[in-house]
DNA sequence: GTACGTTTGTTCGTAAGCTTTACTAACGAA
DNA sequence: TTCGTTAGTAAAGCTTACGAACAAACGTAC
């Protein structure tokens, strides 16, 4: 009986993609979509392979076509296809044969044209002035140019904006790739600033502005989902990344995708209230909210409260650092609970987050989730300092036009 | 100069799929894996497409070749070459010609051969027994079979659950598309249970074990992360479930995909420590843990140690349920914020979830996180009941055998 | 110095897959 | 009957990737 079930089956069934065929070979794959939503055509998947191209060149450096068949499972001929169309367009360019001494016909290594475009990245999450830089396709900031805020609101402030990324075009006389624009409050996937109290907007269609007013492709998000791009061209893990300012947001990447959230709300997390014995009145309303015990400004108040004349005056800094750590831990153990997530990352003023609260953050995590489930967590600070948006910025252009990262 | 900027960017780069050339018309895709990872070939493309009318036809019914052409986005021509491929292999069928009278051509309808397969699921997660079914591919149950566990770890609970498996089978004279398994602990993609201490098994081969052993496709899951499969097949939002049994577990779709974890772990939320004061002593040693404060066992069992007798033994219970309520919600909190969920499910015994508790879990979530965000966040039960991993199993295996559910 | 093997990148022909165009079949409406 | 509409199919063409074969260019063994 089974075997007539199996034989039936066996015929009458196609494996699909990603599960060979035969006993034993079929598994579950965990990064197929459930439910396929559109069709794919062959220009699509030829669009995958030429990103894969790019991808393989731009993460591995200079390298000869075989090179690249041989990594991305290509054969050399569509390679070299590939390769001749990404040249015409002047994404690619032929850097000579190859030194070094081999047997058989000397290599032309080909790289990424990475002087060929450059990037701008603007940064509007800074309270007091709003960010800028133009970069190149390595993330290498180039020129800067900042502007103060004066507390802009509205149109004001998007006029600043917009003239910060006009004199950042000015600045480089190579084709921009695109514009990235790490902005605080809700984005939605086309750049409409849902809602950013801080700047006085609410549906603010920015990257439908900037694209009209200068004719090039670009990419809005929130500053902390754009930051956490920044981080997770370093790795390939799940990654939650937490930016403390004057507010405190997060950015999510799972299976390598970022996390929007049902209302683009994402990692909006600084009015999650921690613990359950009240704590510091928060601006909108609430007690103990993790931004009440944790953003730059409110921390750092409570810091130069104390006399530094006063005879335990460390110890009480350090109390309180150690305190601020340890309600974000307590915020952040469910979350890497339920994500199992292996990494998570700082970002924000180094003399407050990198130390004792940086301790006591990964004390809570260890004695509130279960070690055995993550025991290969990490916690650490950023390496990005001051520019993680703006480097993020451009991980983002560069994701959405070459599919690159 | 930015004129020029802007015509050497528009004749270098050919915009990406998923983004529109021009202006104003380029928008970050927030579905696109950021970066590719292996090739794509035009049978993966067709495989795709495959499945795109397979889900079509699944969750829209009966209808013609041309219906499905118009709802895919396809020619006619291609749905009819796919259409043709999937008669000849079993998987659709024609009905016969539509009934109501239009103008033109009558059509044929077509539909999935949902009596030409049957799926066998199994729940292995309950703590007392094993219970499984044959399912069909609307996820109709059509038969059960259980087996008393009777404590039973290791290889006698392993025979246990094949035997089972074994009966099921002898259950149906159609052929089976596959078998679904949810177990308990962390299982990994490729089906082995890496750590399920309930069971006593430890880097068990599951899938690969019953794959060899019955010569079908077999998928198995973590049972929690098996039963949102079930749930998430009505809507189409993120989703997290929470399963409240003998432990207590979560299963997570993110973007229509399932979250797996960097251990294989998430949803692993039964020892993530609630609140700063304390809670009742957990098997794992800590205090407060979720699954000390709601486990099914633990719950009933403080509500059983209320004398009936007792004047206020009512609002006891109430207030006990009530307080475990809460506890969910402040766990939930912080993972419903940073993923700015709209959707959180609850499974588990109704009489201690659907009522005190529920509202408990509701008004907790609501004045821990921001209104604002989350405003159309839902917390429900599950309407499926007993059945949740039996159906998440079926829709496991449909997803991974058809691209479907 | 010559023959041989190796490696690169290209050319040519082929197979797969989807589209456009054009057609036939079948129906209702005027 | 004629006209317009809809379903499904057939033929041709375009895109895309592949395999086979080849020439160029190099090291090495003898």
């Amino acid at each position: 009986m089974t075997t007539q079930v199996q034989r039936s089956q066996a015929d009458g069934f196609r494996p699909s993609p990603g599960s060979g065929a035969g006993v034993g070979a079929t598994i579950y794959p965990p990064t197929r979509a459930l439910r396929p939503t559109s069709k794919v055509l062959p220009e699509h998947a030829r669009n995958h392979n030429r990103s894969l191209v790019l991808q393989v060149l731009y993460t591995s450096g200079p390298q000869s076509r075989a090179d690249v068949a041989r990594e991305t499972g290509l054969t050399r001929v569509t390679v070299s296809d590939l390769v001749a169309d990404l040249i015409a367009e002047g994404l690619i360019v032929e850097l000579g044969q190859r030194a070094d001494a081999r047997p058989g016909k000397p290599a032309m290594l080909i790289d990424i044209h990475r002087d060929a475009f450059h990037i701008v990245g603007v940064d509007l999450s800074e309270h007091r002035r709003f960010t800028g830089a133009v970069i190149d396709l390595d993330g290498r900031i180039l020129a800067r140019a900042d502007v103060e805020r004066d507390g802009a609101t509205g149109d004001a402030a998007l006029a600043l904006a917009t003239d910060l990324v006009r004199r950042l075009l000015e600045r480089t006389d190579t084709p921009v790739l695109g514009i990235g624009i790490g902005s605080p409050g809700v984005v939605d996937p086309l750049g409409v600033v849902r809602s950013a109290p801080n700047l006085g907007w609410s549906d603010l269609a920015l990257q439908a502005h900037l694209a009209e007013t200068f004719g090039l492709p670009v990419h809005v998000a929130n500053d902390a989902n754009v930051a956490v791009l920044a981080e997770h061209a370093a790795s390939d893990d799940d990654l939650l990344l937490v930016k403390i300012g004057h507010g405190v947001g997060a950015g999510l990447i799972i299976g390598g995708r970022p996390v929007v959230g049902s209302g683009f709300a994402a990692g909006e997390i600084g009015h999650v209230v921690v613990g359950t014995d009240g704590g510091p009145r928060c601006a909108c309303g609430k007690h103990g909210c993790l931004e009440a015990w944790l953003a730059a400004p409110r921390l750092a108040a409570r810091l130069d409260a104390i006399d530094d004349a006063a005879p335990d005056a460390a110890s009480v800094r350090d109390a309180i650092l150690r305190e601020a750590g340890r309600r974000l831990g307590i915020v952040l153990a469910p979350v890497v609970g339920a994500l199992n997530l292996s990494e998570v990352v700082l970002c924000g003023p180094t003399h407050l987050l990198d130390g004792a609260l940086h301790e006591a953050t990964v004390d809570t995590l260890r004695t509130r989730t279960m070690a055995e489930h993550n025991r290969d967590l990490r916690l650490r600070m950023t390496e990005q300092a001051e520019d993680i948006v703006l480097r993020g910025a451009a991980v983002m252009v560069l994701s959405g036009q070459l599919g690159v990262s």
